[in-house]
DNA sequence: GAGTGGTCTAGACCACAGC
DNA sequence: CTGTGGTCTAGACCACTCA
């Protein structure tokens, strides 16, 4: 029907990029949200005129960027966010054995409240709109090891504010289950920094203390921030760890 | 001459696997180095005895680990290790416009001493070896941003210990070119710390002032260990920047 | 059994590097 | 010119999931 190796014209890009393309633009736009299953590669295939390799090879690369996730005999979905990734993985730093012990997370306060401008201007709400602010205190064998100091735009979760709403150690499995807003991907910076006399009396330290900072802004669709969060670890009980090649 | 998908017997693995065996076991025996040129692609497939496109995706596979890179019209090479993925990337933190200013490295101190029983037991050397010890800071504006104190198995680098040997920035480049050893990978841990009173005097801080601190071991063939680096950096200068997805 | 992804083959033509 | 990797096609059979 159509040349084997023709490029629609003027040579430019390979035709798996285009169905690359077309599969991101669907996420970007919010036409799919994560968890959703994408056309199947036989029907990208006939849906953008090309052979079905070529859309299995575009469905390859996206796989491997982690933005879908194949499930063989069920078809291929748009990868959930996946907070593992986060810098602030806990590893059993002063304990015998090597294993990361889990990390148990208690409210310890929320409320509505102003937002500081610059916050506001991050979250793209008027400059003194309300925020809900919350914070968690993370709990290893009873210790106290971080705080995170949390804003989030109050419309987009409303009632959080209230005490009888549990929050679960997973924060955004509520917010996809329970307001079905699209947690689609975070950024973070990670510093260190000495701790202010709120953090320190929390974590059982001395003020100035050296702690881990670890900055999140969490997206959702359309490229809008819906979170900024602000973390701390005592240093002694976290790090993070890679491999260069 | 053997059967299209017949597994060698068992069912068991895919056959890109073995090809992608093949190779990584050429690279981690040191038979293939760093910037070595692998067999090509119709090579490959005729000595293991599988089709060209199933000993591309087996080379695909490992470029996309990083192991390997190719070359349109010339080859597929083995990696060289990269440093600019180190934690310790620089981030003009506190500077007006946001573009990575190069940081300056100098060498402030180099000597043959003891190892610690620690250190030798890493480098897997006599417990009581004489170690390379090489003192660097690093620069920004002319200021003491970082320093690294290094600790090198003596007799993989000989004469390294005089003073008229120049080190450059990228260390690594002379291990590589001056010695030939290959550098195969690293492996980092970053965490934070209070300065201590050397470091404190070196970048101008107070002792107990946090710092980032980034521990590496660098590795040359046959998972051999021969550098031992700790690096501590103004929490103030470094920051380090991800996204989760 | 129908549909999905997973593996594998066997070719085609193109673009680039180096002689 | 030859050899390399880069793109693309058109099929085969297998393994899994679900109705």
């Amino acid at each position: 029907m159509n040349r084997p190796t023709a490029p629609g014209r003027a040579s430019s890009k390979p035709l798996y990029q285009v169905v690359e393309d077309h599969i991101r633009g669907l996420i970007d736009s919010g036409e799919l949200v994560p968890g959703d299953l994408i056309p199947s590669e036989p029907q990208l295939a006939r849906q953008l005129n090309v052979s079905p390799g070529t859309a299995k090879k575009a469905i390859d690369n996206l796989v491997w960027e982690q933005r879908l996730y194949r499930h063989q005999g069920k078809g291929t979905y748009v990868s959930k966010i996946d907070f593992n990734n986060s810098l602030f993985r806990f590893t059993t730093y002063g304990d015998a054995a090597g294993q990361p012990t889990r990390l148990h997370k208690e409210t310890t306060a929320r409320r509505i409240e102003p937002g500081t401008p610059a916050l506001c201007s991050k979250l793209g709400t008027a400059a003194d709109a309300a925020l809900l602010y919350v914070e968690r205190v993370g709990y290893v064998d009873e210790q106290a090891v971080m705080v995170e100091y949390s804003h989030w735009r109050a419309d987009v979760v409303p009632g959080l504010e209230r005490e009888d709403v549990h929050i679960p150690d997973l924060f955004y499995a509520l917010i996809v289950d329970k307001y079905g807003i699209p947690v689609v991907r975070a950024e973070e910076t990670l510093t260190a920094g000495g701790a202010d006399p709120q953090t320190a009396a929390i974590l059982g330290i001395r003020p100035g203390e050296p702690v881990l900072v670890l900055n999140r802004e969490t997206y959702t669709s359309n490229n809008r921030i819906i979170e900024i969060r602000v973390s701390k670890g005592r240093a002694d009980r976290f790090s993070y760890k890679t491999e260069i090649r």
